[in-house]
DNA sequence: ATAAACCCTCGACCTAACTCCAGGGCAAGC
DNA sequence: GCTTGCCCTGGAGTTAGGTCGAGGGTTTAT
């Protein structure tokens, strides 16, 4: 099957707009164009796509992924760089989800607090322990 | 305790220039000035800042965070709307790592076929599948 | 009392990743 | 053969989140 960007729009959830700019960027070069210049994708480019948003859906910069479509467009001959890349974005983010979870812990102890029947008592006593500071140290309050 | 900016920079591992940036973005209206215009930070302006950074890591946008800031300033009585706030938020977060997850799942079995022992193999075959899709439909073959 | 190291503001600049628009070519139905 | 709806390019504009430099005041050590 061909599709018109349209239809690949539709399927992907990325705007024409989005495509075109991925184009331009170097990140499509598997596409061809149909007699008129327009662009022809195939269900092959699809699944390309579908790699495309998966690297992106990661964190994955669109110069790094315009690097891993040049491998791929390379051949198998780049077979090892490719896994190298996948290998070391696999780790990224990985990392990135252990950093977002520590923080999260540190959310949850801040919602410990607000769910807390005593949540105004412990938030009016640290309050007034900031205002103090402020205070002690001849600067301007700033809790009014 | 008062800290100068490139203290807390410091222990933040924000920069100045990033700290300077959220004051003037209404990030830090709890920081006050001692008498030549400086930025003086108390222990419980660090506290806050250790907060936004917390959101910050975790995918808040600067405006949600003012907003954030502005209902601790409001003092206890906007305990609920906080609570609201990062318990949304928390929604956000969990349901991220859910979509970064399903990503990781489908890189995972791409590396799977680069990690194989027949990659070389199935790539090739994958590639003359992708080039004859192209030439069948009477389009230019970008694989060469 | 002077140099070095800070601090301030303001405004320009930057990067990533789009998003939009103008101007113009093709395609499909009536 | 005309209207409507696609498609194209090039280039300008946008948003978020900084980053940098100029110009000028302050603090600290010698």
């Amino acid at each position: 099957m061909i599709y018109t960007i349209k239809a690949v729009a539709e399927k992907t959830q990325l705007s024409i707009d989005t495509l075109r700019y991925y184009d331009k960027e170097g990140l499509l070069p598997f596409v061809s164009r149909n007699r008129s210049g327009y662009r022809a994708f195939t269900d092959g480019d699809l699944r390309l796509l579908k790699t495309i948003t998966c690297l992106k859906n990661t964190g994955m910069k669109l110069r790094e992924i315009r690097q891993y479509i040049a491998y791929v467009m390379q051949g198998p001959s780049s077979v090892p760089q490719r896994q190298a890349m996948l290998t070391a974005h696999r780790a990224t983010i990985l990392a990135e989800q252990q950093r977002v979870l520590a923080n999260l812990k540190e959310l949850d102890m801040k919602l410990d607090i607000y769910n807390s029947p005593q949540a105004t008592e412990l938030i009016t006593v640290e309050r007034a322990y900031a205002k103090a500071e402020k205070v002690a140290n001849g600067l301007q309050d700033p809790y009014q």
